[in-house]
DNA sequence: TAGGTAGGCGTACGGTGTACACCTTGAGGA
DNA sequence: TCCTCAAGGTGTACACCGTACGCCTACCTA
């Protein structure tokens, strides 16, 4: 018998390999059943091997968003600003969309990392690229806020709907009266399904109409030369906040 | 003696002081102290004794999230649409800076109740009044997001600092280098102390500028009779989304 | 051949939410 | 006055989580 006398002895695990498949598990399975325990069992793995490797959860999962966030296309070279803009917000939500857990795992993260901070340094460099002022760039950023990782919030729209018909038609008939606009909302809007209520929207559409809302909002602000703290400019319609400029609101 | 033989005995829970207490201890304490072990020990009760008041912790959530939605002002009255609508979305946001620990609970609801439904019913019905057409108010419904509940999900823009001034210096030196873009708009942005990088924002301007490049844009399109589906109106200058009308971009 | 080290293992601890059976108490009817 | 019953508080137990700590084993290099 030729065999010395090692069991064959399977690679050993590395860093790379710990998050591809927690990436993998995250994908398939969902957010919620990756836990270091079932992880190492996926990689047939005790538990604490993978602690050799990573020094703790939190750091598994920074480990993970910059998997994703490597995902998204490069630059366009050569576009205008709106259109490199939207290319990569756009692409960013096309990786986003592959890993369904990466909005939630984002929002937890305390810090940027090195990947993260190479990305919205490029978003920052399209705005001051095109001649932004920096004023109008730092608050652009901000008002892009999540949509740069290609997410809105979406905020539970959905008012879980019985299955039985029956009991459907009474719930439907209560929310008429009880929640007359947003009914008539979702009837307008979804006139072909109108019995969908809010669900059954396309997210795509959504994502870019509101996308596009701020850009061509950004843009007007631009060419009208705006600024946060000096004079007011003729021609700037509303745009309450600067009217009263900086005023701090004290909660409570 | 008077007393006779009772221990003074301590008036009984009930829901309503379950979900307050609930509310302080966050409040108080953040939300990743809000065991129900905690909560209980807080109540001067056994763990288990809650759950006669609230199924589980998730329903103890949602109930949360209601006490604070409770709190928004109501409507203001004879206000034109956009007034009515920064009154109530900043009211939002003043409700929601009482308890930092909303966002992180609103973003886990599954679903909506009947408390935010209506709040949500009253946004929708500004616009409505307002003679919007029910398709871009589902439009503009969406655009604005976790926007209506006074938070944009803040995407940690904070690279740790350390606190040492010379490390402090060199990090500065690296960044210019990796980061150029970030550095500028940090300098440019706050020029009064231009060390603090992109922290200390007046959140309050950040949120409004949003808010308003949003309300501003909806009523621009609202002026000019937008519509999704429909033919392509003039004057309208961009928004990319609607030329390419409902296109679906598949993922992957 | 010796020694160091990288990497996998086993055990254990303190935390979580909550199922389930039990007990105590006070109110209402017979 | 007694009995019953249910509301509400208790105690124990379970399965799961992240991870600290010490050990062991196989390999690489000197």
């Amino acid at each position: 018998m030729s065999s010395r006398k090692a069991p064959p002895r399977r690679l050993p695990l590395n860093r790379e390999r710990v998050v591809e498949a927690a990436v993998k598990l995250a994908d398939e399975s969902g957010i919620e059943t990756l836990s270091m325990r079932y992880l190492a069992l996926e990689l047939g793995v005790v538990p604490m091997a993978i602690y050799k490797h990573v020094s703790n959860k939190e750091e598994l999962l920074d480990e993970m968003i910059d998997a994703m966030v490597r995902e998204i296309e490069p630059l366009l070279p050569d576009a205008d600003w709106k259109s490199a803009m939207r290319h990569r917000i756009l692409s960013a939500r096309q990786a986003l969309l592959r890993h369904p857990w990466a909005p939630h795992v984002i929002e937890s993260r305390t810090h940027a990392s090195p990947i993260v901070l190479d990305y919205m340094d490029s978003l920052i460099g399209i705005f001051l690229q095109a001649g932004f002022s920096t004023d109008l760039t730092h608050h652009a950023m901000h008002a892009i806020g999540s949509r740069m990782w290609g997410f809105i919030q979406e905020v539970f729209p959905t008012p879980s709907q019985p299955s039985d018909p029956a009991t459907l038609a009474a719930m439907f008939a209560e929310y008429s009266v009880r929640y007359p606009h947003i009914m008539k909302m979702a009837e307008g809007a979804s006139h072909d399904n109108a019995s969908s209520l809010v669900a059954g929207c396309d997210d795509q559409f959504e994502f870019e109409f509101a996308l596009d809302v701020l850009l061509d909002g950004f843009e007007r602000l631009h060419k009208q030369g705006w600024s946060s703290t000096g004079p007011m400019r003729v021609n700037n319609p509303s745009l309450e906040s600067v009217k009263r400029s900086k005023r701090r609101v004290d909660p409570k």
